[in-house]
DNA sequence: ACCTGAACACCGTTCAAGT
DNA sequence: ACCTGAACACCGTTCAAGT
């Protein structure tokens, strides 16, 4: 193999630990732990540098920039989707609770790490990770017997619509300053005039009603049931 | 009224057209000027301060943060939303169709203001023409019969969506960066291996598919289906 | 080829002090 | 009450120069 290990160089400075070599691996690990331990806002060029003994601009030799980092964490962490299926409710599954269960299992990863969530949706992923998710995803919404081109539409829907969920969910829970963002928006509901905005009125409890699980479950639902029952534009698949 | 306008100031500083008050109005105002002619990223604080000829520290009087810049130039965009329900295809319109035009009309006022969207899916808004929209939907879908929580959940997810699919597709176009993105990750489908990824290749054609008004057309469908169709858990409305 | 110091061109937000 | 200068504590990215 190399000849990684070999130290030839005196140590020089103090008595650190031997800085070891710069690598993506190593840039994206220790992105990931700064984001476990304080969060994606943390996951900056500057601090990483720091982290790494080095300074900002070495890291350009490995990272084309931000965002490609950002994602690079994101597939790290899509690791930890269960993909079997098995996790929740109760034994022997059929396809659709067993893909309720890998859409639930992806879905708290993300809300586990909140700000990853909008990184997914505005650049679209494409690490192994989450082709391991796109490949079984597509592999269980195919055997509800639906078109090829339903199911794969249907792929995109479910991953957005989960995406998205994790990326508003995640801001009223974890972000400081937009706590008060989800009440100052029931208070705007409440407050409508019912003359002026009758429907508001007239749906109001039901508007804010329900669990983060009960909502989900039936997104989950009125996705799979769309999906199946849509057939796409101009084809008889 | 007051006593603006009335001059009591010398004219001491050039001959600048006399800086006017500072005023939340007037704030948003130029905020969505330069949105309009740079884009989102343009409009930070500092920046504006600068428009409007003064320090950063002043713009804390009106607005509480970035976030809530934001989402009043995200309101004042919305005013844009054609809430009739006439515009595109031909001639008069049932609920579906009408909801269809609104939903079509909002997804094109995000995609010319990208960033806008994503916004929009991470501070919910809350202002007088996010709250007419909302109204407008509600009575709309309502028509279809569908139980009051189906239809007040349903809104959500049709808002979601559309805000969801602006804030994707946007990136795609707009963001000089992550035109390759898409590329790539388009790139990751095809170099996937059958043997590894079956389902994958099976549907490689679909995946990449369709143009953007067939998707949307098709997830409007699958939604207004979905929700309609859906009862809400633990309840026979 | 890989790494770096230093610079360029920015950020949001706070706060004491002024009017 | 409103406004501000100045500061604090940061950013991403580039580039010429070094090894």
């Amino acid at each position: 193999m190399s000849v990684v290990g070999v130290r030839r160089e005196p140590v020089s400075r103090r008595e650190r630990p031997a800085k070891p070599a710069l690598s993506r691996r190593g840039i994206v690990d220790t992105a990931v732990r700064i984001m476990r331990a304080e969060g994606l806002e943390k996951v900056t060029m500057r601090r990483l540098a720091q982290e790494l003994d080095t300074g900002p601009a070495s890291l350009y030799v490995y990272v084309a920039n931000t965002a490609e980092l950002h994602a690079a964490v994101l597939d790290a962490l899509l690791g930890e989707v269960d993909l079997t299926g098995r996790e929740g409710g109760k034994g022997g599954k059929d396809w659709r609770g067993q893909l309720r269960a890998v859409m639930t299992s992806y879905t708290l990863v993300l809300f586990e790490h909140p700000q990853l969530a909008r990184s997914a949706l505005v650049a679209r992923p494409s690490g192994e990770n989450y082709l391991r998710l796109v490949e079984r995803i597509l592999d269980l919404l195919s055997r509800s017997g639906a078109g090829r081109e339903q199911v794969a539409w249907g792929v995109d829907k479910l991953l957005q619509d989960a995406t998205a969920t994790a990326a508003e969910q995640a801001t009223r829970e974890h972000d400081p300053h937009s706590e008060g963002d989800w009440s100052v928006a029931v208070g705007a509901l409440h407050a409508v005039d019912e003359t002026t905005h009758p429907a508001i009125s007239a749906h109001i409890p039901h508007l804010v009603s329900g669990t983060a699980e009960d909502r989900m479950r039936w997104s989950f639902d009125v996705l799979v049931n769309g999906i199946t029952g849509t057939p796409v534009p101009g084809q008889a698949d």
